[in-house]
DNA sequence: TACAAAATATACCAATTGGTATATTTAAAA
DNA sequence: TTTTAAATATACCAATTGGTATATTTTGTA
């Protein structure tokens, strides 16, 4: 990793935190330059502009959460364990922390929709590849028994899971309530129970 | 209803679209003048400050959705039936289009949460109380016999209908696929109907 | 150790930000 | 119809915005 590398790794990560909590129109070159300190030449340097940084931030914030849950799920060998791993480690208040400024994908779905199309792409590809290792874990569910065939619609369970823990996480983000994580992870609980 | 009054509301109705579109951060005084083709001095002799207008606004974005509901709302007898209310106007996409940009209190939550304490106090406040509705439909429907006393947990059903409906209007929102929409609402209707 | 290249800092830019003081217009009351 | 007050427009403010050209420092390599 040259020094240049570093750098722009360094700068990715002390930004990636602001630009979950203030937002990309939010988050202005002082709050880079205070939160690295270092000058916006060296920003300048690094990234082509403030575009590029905020890109960067939302790959990382989202490998971070990604990485997270990926170590769980391959330690989890039916698939009915693999998608309790959401409810299990929300329910921890996992996620939260490791993050600040709550979910990423949330954030900047909220905010980019309108606004920053290139933005919105990448939340939108997030999401359905997402959606995508879902309906794969009921599947192969489905395929190995674990599951009922009929009756389950993989692709709406997907759906139906990834709103309600982006809904929980909003919920629990705003009113700073623990106990409504819990509670609401304890239906998603349900619903993934309810597949056998 | 005075000149400034009219004013005032004039003020609220043009911005309110933009701020759920753009943000609170996001929305600039020039946005401001442009939609309402009025000037800085008209804007700042009906309200104080940038805030006051966002404020302003989002409580009449959150109006305009709540009185659509309230009033489908009152047309249904039974508690089922008013609880029913959500994921059947949601399902139409009925509400995408009446707030442009979206749910403003998914978009006001996720944006005010780290950085706007009254705007998040507000958002708190108006999911509570959405909440307690939800309560009291689901005790009400206890009491009635409508939906089967033990094993429901009216807290726990309240916050998962809230959070399924926000993270559904955030997937469609972000995909711009309605029927992502629909299948979520499906699930909604289910987790309705398994109350019985 | 010398040198080229890479990395960072400095100092600037025009444009825009939210906000204000004052001038002008419009509307209501006497 | 005149006076007064309310409403709106004009013209400004300092501060901050994202960005850039250039100077300086640091780094790896010959």
């Amino acid at each position: 990793m040259t020094k240049a590398q570093r750098t722009k790794q360094f700068i990715i990560e002390k930004t990636a935190p602001i630009f979950n909590m203030k937002g990309y129109s939010g988050t202005s070159m002082s709050d880079i330059t205070d939160a690295t300190g270092l000058t916006k030449g060296s920003i300048y340097g690094n990234f082509a502009n403030k575009d590029e940084v905020a890109l960067a931030a939302f790959r990382f914030n989202v490998k971070k959460l990604h990485d997270i849950f990926s170590r769980e799920i391959e330690k989890e060998k039916t698939f009915k364990g693999k998608l309790l791993v959401y409810p299990h480690l929300y329910s921890d208040y996992y996620d939260l922390r490791v993050t600040q400024g709550g979910c990423p994908i949330i954030n900047t779905a909220t905010e980019a929709d309108d606004t920053h199309p290139v933005l919105r792409k990448k939340v939108e590809r997030v999401i359905l590849s997402w959606k995508e290792q879902l309906v794969y874990f009921i599947e192969q569910g489905i395929v190995s028994g674990e599951f009922k065939a009929k009756s389950i619609n993989p692709e709406k369970t997907a759906l139906t899971m990834i709103a309600i823990i982006e809904g929980a996480v909003m919920i629990a983000k705003i009113t700073g309530n623990l106990s409504s994580l819990t509670d609401i992870m304890q239906s998603l609980t349900k619903i993934i129970e309810d597949l056998e």
